[in-house]
This record gives structure tokens, sequence and C-alpha cells, in this order.
DNA sequence: CCAGCTGTGAAAATCCTGTGAACGCAGGGA
DNA sequence: TCCCTGCGTTCACAGGATTTTCACAGCTGG
């Protein structure tokens, strides 16, 4: 269970993930979001599945925690690979992991 | 309930429309609208019927939103798929969904 | 005590939705 | 031919819904 996509490297076994060889300084929460992201590529996938992955358990109806979080990991990710967006918004659904452009 | 036909891949349950695997960005309704017009290949449905199943209930009588969602629809797909007409219209009656040709 | 992580609330920014209206197009009749 | 009519297509916009971002307080480990 490693994936390199790009410049982009995630290895859950050694919680790290790198560009350009590099670690990203994240932290736990935001290494299992991309962790779980990166598992998915180009799936969309929900709120509830993210949470449950990465929190366990299901989300309250009006939990942000996902969202501040994917904001967080679209922050650091962008500092290392500006110009790209990794982390796709669907309305109303979900967010979608795409490596490739 | 998954349906390939050519190149655009409707996968309800994923709330996802693929073209070459890439999923469309689509709006909650324009993806209903899709699935629910690509699980009746070939066969004419009325605006009433789509009405139904994508918002439920009946539609004003002079109620336009079945057709701006079709040329919205139709504007995305023309974007991922140029050269193809996937849904036709018929002239007093409805829409059809036309997956090849 | 300090530094960093976490989750929450709320404001700001963005996107979606439905509606009215304008536009285009084809057919019919004068 | 020209005008009118009916119908479908698309644009524009306001209101609402959703997402993004910021600030902050509690917590933890050093």
């Amino acid at each position: 269970m490693l994936a390199r996509m790009g410049r982009l490297e995630v290895k859950p076994e050694q919680h790290a993930a790198l560009v350009d060889g590099r670690p990203l300084s994240l932290t736990v929460r935001e290494l299992q979001l991309l962790i779980t992201l990166s598992e998915h590529p180009q799936r969309i996938m929900t709120r509830e599945e993210l949470f449950a992955e990465v929190w366990g358990g299901r989300p309250r109806s009006d939990d942000r925690s996902v969202d501040v979080y994917v904001s967080r990991l679209r922050a650091k990710l962008g500092a290392a690979l500006p110009g790209r967006r990794l982390i796709h918004t669907h309305n109303g659904i979900g967010y979608r992991f795409s490596p490739e452009g």
C-alpha cells in the first residue's frame, strides 16, 4: 500500500507524504485524510465515508470537520505544489482526489 | 444499477458520471436528470415523467425546469464528448436519451 | 509554560437552483 | 414574402444553499 502519483508520494506505513522526495509536515488527521483520499483516486467520496475512515463512526449532521481538514490539507498541498488542485469539491456530495490534473 | 454506454458511464450509487473514466462535474440535479434519462435509453420521456423522477411531484403547466436542465446537461456532455448529441428533442412530447449516436 | 493539534462556531466566499425573459427556428396563412 | 404563432433553447439574475476560511478555546506532551 504505497502510492506514487506524479510528484506526490503517500506512504501510509511510514506515516509520511512526500513531494519531490521532501516530506510534507502534516498532522495526523491531515495525513489520514490524504491517505484515505489517495486510496480512492478519481472517486467521489462523501463526507460520511471520509469521516468514517478518518475519525471513525458517523459525523453529526452539521459536522464540518471534513471540510476544515480538506481546507487545511489543500493549503499545505498547494504550498508544495503551486497551481495544482488535487482535491476537488463535488457540491452537495463530497470530495474527489485527482492526482492527474 | 450501473450503466456503461460507449465512453459514458453512469454510476448512481457513486453519485458520478464518467467520460473516459473522468468524472463530469455535474450538479445534483444534472446528475439526477442524466441518471433518469440513461435508465430509459431510446425511450421518449415526457417532461412530466422526467420532472416526477428528478424533482418529484408534477410540474406547473408552464414550468421550464426540465428544459433548462436538459440544456445545462447537454452543455457539459457536449464539452466532454464533442460532436455527440446524446439527448434528442421530440417536439411536443419530451426528450430521448440515445447513447449510440 | 509553551507549542502544536483539534474541533467548533461563524463570517465570507462560492456555487446551485428555479424563474422570467429574450432569442431562434419552423410552419401556416394572408 | 412577411408576419404571426408555438415551441424549445439559452441567458441573466436573485435568493438560497453549501463550502471555505478564520478565529478561538480546550487539550496534550514536552
